[in-house]
DNA sequence: GGCACAGTATCAAAGCTTTGATAGATATCA
DNA sequence: TGATATCTATCAAAGCTTTGATACTGTGCC
């Protein structure tokens, strides 16, 4: 209670982080998707046959919070899993036709407001932030 | 996937929230609370018998998200429920002596976080970070 | 060969969050 | 007074996330 609320920088972040996962909720919402379903698919669709505990890597999550997300993609026909040809202790995930069509959508969503975000700034602009927030990262 | 993940400005921004999140979630833990639970009491701290419904709105959480972390607290003995005089449709909320203690403990140790943050910093530059951060939510 | 180490998967518990739906109380206006 | 609108709380369902614990497999070193 030393520091005042507007005085926190970690507020701000937090409350621009916030709208952009509502704004981004709303977009992979019309193709059947959440934010983190959609953020595995992105990186499923380049790395095919990944294993959950790489991918749980790749996203910044957990491996049982990856394993979740996976359980709701494989029940809604998304993705495809299967054993590993000699690593019997890994399954690999794959797409399915239906997880490219989803993903296709949601992802032309998604690029509509990081467009909108990056055309409300100058190159200059989105280079300072850039830094800025490397320096913020960096900070913690 | 028409647009280079690198030059999504909003990814930069979730990973700083999330490294600000991980951090917050480490200090206010020494305090036994969590992010949330941390947050609705520096809410009730300054304002009194708040109802549930006021504290969510408060936190920019849904009453039902509220309503689990009350529960939460509750169950710690850190605040203390009532009935409303008049408004018997309405819940008074209330800090304990514990729950007062522990967001004294844990607002502590945000603070040295935030200081860290704000001290990575000229004035200038977190005059400009300010800016682009609102001009970022502005643009969603 | 045998052993320690690292990687992978999975179960369980606790907690946060959302949308949707229900129900009771208060306030406003016709 | 009565209808409408609003605010309150709460139940239910679905989903994400973390920490902690367990077990199996492959690799590298002795």
């Amino acid at each position: 209670m030393d520091m005042p609320a507007e005085e926190r920088l970690g507020l701000l972040v937090k409350r621009a982080e916030q709208r952009l996962m509502a704004a981004k909720h709303a977009a992979v919402k019309t193709a059947g998707l959440t934010v983190p379903q959609y953020a595995a698919l992105l990186v499923l669709v380049d790395n095919p046959g990944i294993s959950a505990a790489a991918l749980a890597r790749e996203c910044l999550v957990t491996p049982q919070a990856m394993t979740v997300v996976l359980k709701n993609l494989l029940g809604h026909g998304l993705i495809e899993r299967g054993p590993h040809q000699w690593h019997r202790t890994m399954l690999e995930t794959h797409l399915t036709d239906a997880g490219r069509e989803a993903l296709r959508t949601a992802d032309a969503a998604a690029v509509v407001i990081e467009r909108r975000i990056a055309d409300a700034f100058t190159p200059d602009e989105r280079d300072s932030l850039r830094d800025l927030l490397a320096r913020f990262t960096q900070a913690i």
